[in-house]
DNA sequence: TAGATTGTTAATCGATTAACAATC
DNA sequence: TAGATTGTTAATCGATTAACAATC
């Protein structure tokens, strides 16, 4: 289906969730087509770029017409791979574990929660939203039982490590990662993609700062 | 103290909590010079970026020697703006905002959290983390009393539209933004981090998609 | 001084935007 | 057919990398 199968970029790829988003809003709406000059000025960027983009994968428009957003909808939904059932274990089940497994819609990105693991003897054993908290002396028996694809990792960096080799070892190789330790660099194989919210927060503290010198 | 005070590029400003975080470590470590070349290997960027990167913000230093650890961090903290205090409430109690409010490290990026905001009638009058829970009724009086630099938006896409206008009103300019609501386009003098974690599965699904195409 | 490494300018690379022929 | 809008190529813009003179 796409035209060169050969490296999509970065910014590419880190736009398809946002036209997956808006594309959905719109299906909702009830829009059943749309141009490329109409969907760049809702998400703020050229049309130009909307075709551009699209066409590293595919002509999915009408030329003439637009595009049909129910069909470019689902058609980005198969470029993300988020209409494919992924297992998925949350490892670290503090604070940050729970908003995870409460906050995020997993489902609706094809991430199917299979289990919860963390080593704090206090929660191994107890339930949480219909799971029972595992603790390590489970991890190789349950992913390949379970044939998990994915971790969401929700530790603090020190611990983060030891825990990726354990994963590793029962062969994860998938990892949503929001500790600073560098998975990348020590396991080359794997996917990840890093969430460094205290780098939000000094973003946003260079943002006001920026702002108020320029006022 | 800056060579151009004209505007740095994006690329640039999202590095530089990076460069601060390695050069917090690199001091723990008690190393205290450093050159671009080694930097740049534990960063894995190029030691010529490094060199643009810093003299963008001015020569921070020594030729044919390198740069001081402690002062280049300093330095960088002073250009994010976290060595000030940023007055902050958090607004949405739900897990997310939980999360955030203990998983945080508020204090070292100088976000001084103030007070916790829901209008959720359960939660309002409730206490955590030595916080009262508020509902709106008390937001104009609490954020002049208390000059609320920031708030951070623990919130459904749904409610976040409303509520900003609240807080806009009551003069509140920087967000951290957990909402898909796109505040910037709303309130443009406004400084916006937005942080979209279910971006972050779409692009996990994606990595994970293409790295089994090609194995 | 010689060696090292910065600050900075120039060259390259890649991403975005513009333009337009193809076509519905 | 005429009008619209895509797919795609070419032009522009910006960011990264390389090179080197300045200097500690």
């Amino acid at each position: 289906m796409s035209k060169t199968d050969g490296q999509i970029s970065m910014p590419v790829i880190r736009r398809l969730p946002k036209y997956y988003r808006c594309l959905c809003t719109l299906e909702q709406s009830g829009v059943d087509k749309i141009s490329s000059r109409k969907l760049a000025e809702i998400m703020n960027i050229t049309a130009s770029q909307v075709r551009q983009d699209l066409n590293c994968f595919g002509g999915f428009g009408q030329q003439g017409y637009g595009y049909f957003v129910a069909t470019l909808r689902q058609e980005i939904a198969k470029l993300l791979g988020i209409d494919t059932i992924k297992n998925t274990v949350i490892y670290g089940i503090g604070n940050l574990g729970r908003a995870v497994l409460y906050h995020f819609d997993f489902e609706k990105f094809g991430f199917q929660l299979k289990g919860l693991f963390d080593k704090n003897p206090e929660l191994v054993g107890t339930e949480l939203a219909g799971f029972i908290i595992n603790d390590d002396s489970k991890l190789d028996k349950f992913m390949s039982e379970n044939s998990i694809d994915a971790a969401i990792l929700c530790l603090p960096t020190t611990s983060a490590g030891a825990v990726v080799e354990k994963l590793y070892a029962a062969g994860i190789r998938n990892f949503l990662n929001f500790s600073h330790y560098d998975i990348r660099t020590n396991y080359p194989d794997c996917a990840v993609e890093d969430v460094h919210l205290s780098e939000s927060l000094m973003t946003l503290a260079y943002l006001m700062k920026s702002k108020d010198r320029n006022n």
